[in-house]
RNA sequence: GCGGGUGUAGCUCAGCUGGUUAGAGCACUGGAUUGUGAUUCCAGGGGUCGCGGGUUCGAGUCCCGUCAUCCGCCCCA
């Protein structure tokens, strides 16, 4: 063959495109619950947008970024994330003054990084991002939105891992500390935290090493250094993830990479996924909104990795029904019979039910070996006969049984059956 | 960006230290059944051995490069 899909890119084929749309069916369906509305954005904007937000020291924007100029010398980006994205849609959109303040979204994201078990280059996102409510209760409401999803898609025994990066006075002060008591023993971490020491230093929390893991046993949590506002704030998502019975687990370690977060910082993972095992994560945001020029808006969001749900759902979920189970195949033998299918193809699906027509050349044999490959529920047989009689053959392929239908009865009678 | 594994039929893979026409299972096509699938039996089609170069009398097999993929690190979805 001529040509592949570009390094980590991936076609959405059948089978396993009717999972991934039966995923947005139900996306559409769960997040409506919540009074979300779709948000649609570009695939690519300024690339400013995406460093401001994210901030310059992160992996995403120092090396992942699909950044290109165009035709005048614009730097573009290919979008790496949903959230900068939206608040500028929100911004644009004067969407705030109109009432329009929770959204949902499904996309395509792109990130420049060696491929691996569910890390790919163009990846889709599906996410929600909640503005204008500072109070727990918008943490609560996207945090439960994820978790409803995850369950309404089949995923079961997920725990929320859940912590709170504080404000920048409350952190900033947290940093300070954490500066200090580490400052004398550089030599015993890592040649990575050393780094981070200096660039971003919350991130050392994150460290994987045991060594260095061991050595942050010791230091204060940034969660016993939150300001009063901060601290009543986290428990007020606590307690409403409580009382809303959404599982979480307290994770102080648990820091977000994007510059952005505020207070809420959470995050769901799967042991089915391997080194790549975060499934959906996100936080709030409470000065992004001002920051992008627009008036003071608190607000939080989460996005999920669509490959990833997928994958543990194939992993954990039954085998998924064939794709054509709902189907009928309309067999036709011969010419007059090709015209009689037709006909009947067309009331079936004025009835709602989908109908594979075949009024090729091949056997009868041949016909009913697709159908039954396809996974169809039932095939009808029309030929010379069946035309003469007015009459089909319905022919149930579970169970094998066949009974000759009036042509007028055919579309009740499947419809029962259905 | 770093380290390692793999690439042979549509799919899953075999192919010993280099040696003649590269195999199996499943799938596909045809037939036993000229109108009956998911079980059986018989026959058949299908391969630039990822791609390019090198070593050799000779390369699927060894070497180099390249592309893709997988696993780990980093990070994240």
């Amino acid at each position: 063959m001529k040509y592949q899909a570009p390094r980590g890119t991936h076609d959405q084929i059948p089978p396993g495109s009717v999972a991934w749309k039966r995923l947005q069916t139900v996306a559409d369906r769960v997040f409506p619950l919540y009074g979300m509305l779709p948000l649609e954005t570009p695939v690519f904007e300024h690339t400013d947008l995406f460093t401001r937000s994210l901030g310059e020291e992160t992996d995403i924007v120092s090396k992942e970024m699909y950044t290109f100029q165009d035709r005048k010398g614009r730097s573009l980006t290919l979008r790496p994330e949903g959230t900068a994205s939206a608040v500028r849609a929100y911004l644009q959109g004067r969407l705030g003054e109109q009432g329009f303040d929770r959204f949902y979204y499904f996309g395509p994201m792109f990130r420049y990084e060696r491929p691996q078990a569910g890390r790919t280059r163009q990846f889709y996102q599906i996410g929600v991002e909640l503005f204008g409510d500072a109070g727990p209760s918008s943490d609560v409401e996207v945090i439960e939105s994820l978790h409803r999803f995850c369950h309404e898609l089949g995923l079961r025994g997920l725990v929320v891992q859940l912590n709170s990066v504080g404000c920048p006075e409350c952190r900033g002060r947290y940093v300070a500390t954490l500066k200090s008591q580490l400052a004398g023993c550089t030599d015993d971490l890592c040649e990575l935290c050393r780094h981070r020491l200096n660039r971003n230093p919350l991130r050392i929390l994150d460290c994987k090493k045991a060594a260095c893991r061991e050595r942050y046993q010791s230091l204060p949590l940034l969660t016993s250094h939150l300001c009063g506002p901060c601290q009543e704030h986290f428990q007020g998502v606590q307690a409403g993830l409580t009382s809303m019975e959404v599982p979480f687990r307290l994770e102080p370690w648990l820091v977000r990479g994007l510059d952005y977060y505020t207070r809420t910082a959470f995050e769901v993972t799967s042991e089915h996924l391997g080194a790549q095992d975060a499934l959906g994560g996100g936080g709030r945001y409470d000065l992004l909104v001002e920051q992008f020029g627009g008036p003071p808006t608190p607000a939080v969001g989460f996005a999920a990795g669509v490959e990833r749900l997928l994958m543990v759902l194939e992993k954990t979920a039954p085998e998924p029904a064939s794709p054509h189970e709902r189907s009928v195949y309309a067999a036709a033998l011969g010419d007059r019979a090709a015209a009689e299918v037709m006909g009947l193809s067309r009331r079936l699906r004025d009835a709602g039910i989908p109908c594979l027509v075949d009024t090729g050349p091949g056997s009868l044999k041949k016909k009913l070996k697709l159908s039954s490959k396809l996974g169809c529920r039932a095939t009808l047989i029309v030929g010379d006969d069946e035309v003469e009689a007015r009459r089909v053959l319905v022919k149930d392929m579970g169970t094998g049984e066949q009974e000759l239908i009036d042509l007028e009865g055919v579309v009740n009678c499947l419809k029962e059956k259905a």
